[in-house]
RNA sequence: GCCGUCGUAGCUCAGUUGGUUAGAGCGCUAGAUUGUGGAUCUAGAGGUCCCCCGUUCAAUUCGGGGCGACGGUACCA
C-alpha cells in the first residue's frame, strides 16, 4: 500500500467549487432564460477574454508587494501586469472605446461569463463566479435606466421568482445632495456616511445611527468607526433613507423650473433644518421620471421600488443605482440563517468610458450574479436541479459479440436516442445494472444467447421497474417477475425504446 | 484584516475524567443470487483522532503556536 504521506490530498483552493451534471444543467437553464429576456429587450451578445491589462480594469496598478490584492494578477513576458477580470463592466468599457468607430450608438450589449475576485468567500460568494450583464452605452436619459430596471424584474420573473424579489432603485445625486445639505463635504466622511446608509437593511435604523455617529460594535466584537456626524445631521440622513416615498420628503411641482426647486423646502422635521440643494433636486427629478415610467408600464412597487437607502459601489456610479434583493431568508446546509446580500445590481456610470476616451460617454447597465442566485436557490430548494437523464445502456453478455452490441448502440444513436455500450471491465450482469441505475439510465438492453437465438432483445424500463418494485419485498420475487422488462424483436428495438416515457421526454427536450 | 464556533473513517457524528485492540449509522467493496438495478442478510476494506512544539512514564485527549472549515464583521471595483 502506498504511504499516505506521499499522496497529494485532492482539494480545491477556498472559494472555488466543482459543478456536477445537475448543477450545470440548472445553470444552463438559468442562463438561457436570462439571455432570452435580454435579447427580447434588444441587446446583443459580445464576449471578452478572462484576462485584461490590469490598468484596463481599474484605476490602480498592482504594486509589486501586493499584486494579487483583490484580483488575480500575473506579469506578462514584457513585464506588463495583467489580471483576471473581476467584473464584466470594465471590459465592456474597454471594448466600446477600442471599437468606437464601428459600433452603433447607443451600443446595447449583454455579456455572460466567469469573473474572479481574490477575496474571502462567504455564503453565495466565490472566488470564481458567473455574472450576466446588460448595458446601454451612449444613452443619457432616464428611460434607459428605467428600461434596465424593468428588464431586471422581467428576468427574475422569467427565472420563476415572481413575488420573491424586489428591485430597489435610488439615485446617487439624492444622497450626494442630502450630504451636501447637511454639510458633509469631506470625501472620506462622505464615503463613511454612504457605507452606513448601505447597512440599513442589515442593521436597521438604530445600527445605522451608530455608524453615522461614533461607531458600532457587532456581536462578534468587531468595532466599526463611525462617521462622527452630530445628532441633527444623522437624524436628517435617517429621515431621508427611511422615507417610504420621496414625496414624503419634499413637494416639487412638475412644471416648476430649477429656480423653483431651490425654493422648495424639506417637509420632515430633521431635514427641514437644512437647505435643499441642486444635486438633490436633480436626483429627485430623475427618480420621479423613472417612477412615472415604471407606473406607465405597470411595474408596481411590489417589483420595482424607489428606496433612498440603496447605495451600491462607491467608485463610479454617477446617477441612478439599483439592486435586486431576495425577499425570502436563506439558510445554509447547517440550518443557520445566512446574510446573503443582493443577487444583482447596477446603475449609471457616466465616467467609466472616459478613462479610455476624452469625450463624455453616458452609460447604464446591470449585472445578475448567476452563481450567487443559483446558490441561494439551491439552498432554498428552488433550483431546478433534477438529475440528468442518463443514456440507454446496452449490456455486454457475450464478450465475442461486442460488435453486435455496438451496432445496437449505433442504431439507437442514429434515431436520436442517448445510448452507450457498457464499457466497464466486469461483465457481471448485476454490475451493469447497477451502473445503469447510477447513471439514471431510462432503460437497458439485454441480449444473451437465448435472446440471440430467438432474434429478440430484453428491454428493461428502469423507471417502471423501480415503481413496480416498491411493492415487492422478496428478492426472489423481484428477480423472477422482472418488472418493467419486455422481450422485443430486435428489429423493433429502436421504436420500442422511443416509447419509453423517460426516453421520449429526453428526446423532446433534446431534439436531434 | 478583526471576532466567534469547530477540526475523530468518503459523509454525519459518538467516545476517550491522559493508558496498551478508537466506535456507530450511512456510503463503498465482495458474497448469498455463475443472466437482472431496489429491499434483506453476511463478510470486508477504509483512520498520522488537522499539523508542529511543549508538559508527561504515556497525548487523539492537557498547554502554546500554526493551518483549515463554517459563520459574523470590515473591504468590495
Amino acid at each position: 500500500m502506498a504511504k499516505t504521506s506521499a499522496l497529494i490530498e485532492p482539494r480545491l483552493p477556498r472559494g472555488f467549487v466543482d459543478s456536477e451534471p445537475a448543477d450545470i444543467a440548472a445553470i444552463e437553464q438559468m442562463v438561457a432564460k436570462i439571455r432570452h429576456v435580454y435579447e427580447r429587450y434588444g441587446f446583443d451578445p459580445i464576449q471578452t477574454p478572462f484576462f485584461e491589462y490590469t490598468e484596463t480594469l481599474g484605476k490602480f496598478l498592482p504594486d509589486t508587494d501586493r499584486p494579487n490584492a483583490g484580483v488575480f494578477s500575473v506579469q506578462d513576458d514584457d513585464e506588463q501586469w495583467m489580471s483576471l477580470r473581476y467584473d464584466l463592466t470594465a471590459p465592456l468599457a474597454r471594448y466600446f472605446a477600442q471599437n468606437y468607430q464601428d459600433l452603433p450608438k447607443p451600443f446595447r450589449s449583454y455579456r455572460q461569463g466567469w469573473v474572479f475576485r481574490n477575496e474571502k468567500p462567504g455564503p453565495g460568494r466565490f472566488r470564481q463566479f458567473m455574472q450576466f450583464d446588460a448595458d446601454t452605452v451612449g444613452a443619457a436619459g432616464p428611460e434607459s435606466d428605467a428600461e434596465i430596471c424593468m428588464m431586471m424584474a422581467d428576468t427574475m420573473d422569467a427565472l420563476g421568482l415572481a413575488g420573491k424579489y424586489v428591485v430597489r432603485v435610488n439615485n446617487r445625486k439624492v444622497l450626494d445632495g442630502v450630504m451636501q445639505a447637511i454639510g458633509v463635504t469631506d470625501e472620506a466622511q462622505k464615503l463613511t456616511v454612504l457605507r452606513a446608509i448601505d447597512k440599513l437593511d442589515k442593521f436597521g435604523p438604530g445600527g445605522v445611527k451608530l455608524l453615522l455617529g461614533e461607531g458600532r460594535k457587532d456581536e462578534s466584537g468587531d468595532y466599526t468607526e463611525g462617521a462622527k456626524l452630530d445628532a441633527d445631521q444623522s437624524d436628517a440622513i435617517i429621515e431621508m433613507m427611511s422615507a417610504a416615498r420621496l414625496d414624503d420628503l419634499v413637494d416639487l411641482e412638475d412644471d416648476a423650473g430649477p429656480d423653483g426647486f431651490l425654493d422648495a423646502e424639506f417637509k420632515t422635521a430633521a431635514l427641514s433644518k437644512f437647505r435643499i440643494t441642486q444635486s438633490f433636486v436633480e436626483g429627485f427629478v430623475e427618480l420621479q421620471a423613472m417612477a412615472s415610467l415604471f407606473a406607465a408600464a405597470n411595474y408596481g412597487p411590489d417589483r420595482i421600488k424607489i428606496d433612498p437607502s440603496v447605495v451600491r459601489g462607491l467608485e463610479y456610479y454617477t446617477g441612478p443605482v439599483f439592486e435586486i434583493e431576495l425577499t425570502f431568508t436563506v439558510q445554509n446546509e447547517k440550518g443557520q440563517d445566512v446574510v446573503f446580500g443582493s443577487v444583482g445590481g447596477g446603475g449609471r456610470y457616466d465616467g467609466l468610458v472616459s478613462r479610455f476616451r476624452n469625450e463624455h460617454t453616458p452609460a447604464t447597465g446591470f449585472s445578475i450574479g448567476v452563481s450567487r442566485l443559483a446558490s441561494a436557490l439551491k439552498l432554498t430548494g428552488n433550483l431546478d436541479a433534477a438529475p440528468v437523464t442518463g443514456p440507454v445502456v446496452v449490456t455486454v453478455m457475450e464478450k465475442d459479440r461486442i460488435a453486435d452490441y455496438q451496432k445496437m448502440v449505433a442504431d439507437l444513436r442514429a434515431a436520436g436516442i442517448r445510448a452507450e455500450l457498457f464499457l466497464g471491465s466486469s461483465k457481471n450482469m448485476g454490475k451493469q445494472m447497477k451502473y445503469a441505475d447510477k447513471r439514471n439510465a431510462p432503460a437497458v438492453i439485454i441480449q444473451g444467447s437465448d435472446e440471440r437465438e430467438q432474434g429478440v432483445v430484453q428491454i428493461k424500463d428502469l423507471a417502471e421497474g423501480a415503481e413496480a418494485a416498491a411493492s415487492i419485498t422478496d428478492n426472489a420475487a423481484w428477480k423472477t417477475e422482472r418488472p418493467g422488462q419486455y422481450s422485443v424483436p430486435l428489429e423493433e428495438m429502436v421504436e420500442f425504446v422511443k416509447q419509453i416515457p423517460a426516453v421520449a421526454a429526453w428526446m423532446k427536450a433534446n431534439p436531434k
